[in-house]
DNA sequence: CGCACAGTTGAATCTAGTCAAGGAGAGTGG
DNA sequence: CCACTCTCCTTGACTAGATTCAACTGTGCG
């Protein structure tokens, strides 16, 4: 007796982070839509800097990606997670030779037509308070990889993934998917995946925040946002 | 007999960079130096935020500044070194509460006219690389960050400023201005005032890298790049 | 001269990294 | 169904790198 379990246009979760960005009217929401129809698949650990590099702006649908720098003996920084709503443009100036932009789950995505975008302000706009967004979080992470604690930046890190899953629609009630692995978090966080694994063992103990079976609980959100001051 | 020391146009260093990012036609040039008639001047750490906020696009013509994130505690990042040459853009969505611009050195800066620039497309461009490049020095901050230990963030960050400042001509041979003190390179660094003077001690001991009365001096640029892969 | 500020140095401490071993769980093939 | 493997996580012992605290130096300036 299960619903079917059809989308309607607002309910991708990319489509209902965009139209909060910006109030998108019904031939935005068409465009979007129609470029969704068109979307592609990729499996978890893939490379994408070279398949976007030709989509140009891309559009991601479903599943986490994130963008990484290498140093050549190993060492890689993750400096963005990307998600469901995230728009990546094809931007050869802001990109280094190790740059580059990885599946970290399975992963949907489609491009989006500029031309048509260009038509279009709401559209515009919505992206143009994206790459704002993105440039907010780019100094958020430096703030905390240059002056947190690996308690504080794990904190932070995870409540600024709350906040952005729950713009679209994907958490919500202190509860969220994580499907990520430690190392994955450490390369984020500036950490090694040891310390990642003992600051989790530390939130667990002190009914701060459990993460288990890929989904992450705050237990006291409250606390959560006082030790990191948001 | 010395000559008279007039600034031509293109000898002004904020022109010099912006020309370098997109040929700039006389126009263009024009109407920025229109604009860098109307120069303001700001003394030492001077809060910008406020008076940057009103005058939208701003173009700094000399001296230094940052942009700096606060912990309520008092810790300080710097997430970024703004120089001759840059351009500040007021976005209120990308700035978080805690984000302020502060001048460094005493700085005099002019505010663009953005109607008059968007009938530009070189000027246009010059602005949208510019921000791009903003984008890809914040990415590399993360990586300095998260990754490099204090030696090579100071290695890395001396040399992404020796290249910045050589983009307006205000570098060259090796040799460049550097009128910070240890405290705020410490903070764009994420160390502490302490240690900066520990590893500024090390590079100089190790030939690497002098740093002296508002000047740096590479010693040996070709080793300074082989530690950070630049 | 005395003061403020930036930088230097030493000693003790602390945080996070490294190395290594072991355990839980999922998937594979006999 | 049971080894076997692989990946991910956990834990312990030790080490390395950076912080903290404090004292002291040099320099410029009123």
């Amino acid at each position: 007796m299960a619903s079917r379990p059809v989308l309607t246009v607002p309910e991708i979760p990319a489509v209902i982070r965009l139209s909060r960005l910006a109030p998108l009217g019904p031939d935005d929401l068409a465009i979007v839509v129609a470029a969704a129809a068109g979307a592609r698949s990729v499996a978890p650990r893939q490379d994408l800097t070279a398949a976007w590099r030709a989509a140009a702006p891309v559009l991601i649908l479903d599943g986490w990606a994130h963008r990484s720098a290498l140093l050549a003996d190993g060492r890689r920084q993750i400096s963005e997670i990307l998600l469901p709503g995230d728009v990546v443009v094809n931007d050869p100036i802001a990109e280094g030779r190790h740059l580059a932009v990885s599946t970290t789950t399975a992963l949907t995505y489609c491009s989006l037509p500029s031309d048509r975008i260009a038509e279009q302000p709401a559209l515009t706009t919505a992206l143009k308070v994206a790459r704002s967004l993105e440039q907010r979080l780019l100094r958020r992470q430096i703030l905390r990889l240059g002056r947190m604690g690996a308690l504080e930046r794990v904190v932070d890190w995870l409540l600024e993934l709350y906040e952005r899953l729950g713009a679209c629609g994907l958490a919500s009630d202190g509860e969220m998917p994580l499907p990520l692995t430690q190392e994955i978090m450490a390369d984020a966080l500036g950490l090694t995946n040891v310390h990642v694994s003992r600051t989790m063992t530390l939130l667990r103990r002190d009914n701060l925040i459990i993460v288990q079976g890929g989904r992450a609980t705050f237990l006291d959100p409250l606390r959560c946002r006082a030790i990191v001051e948001r």
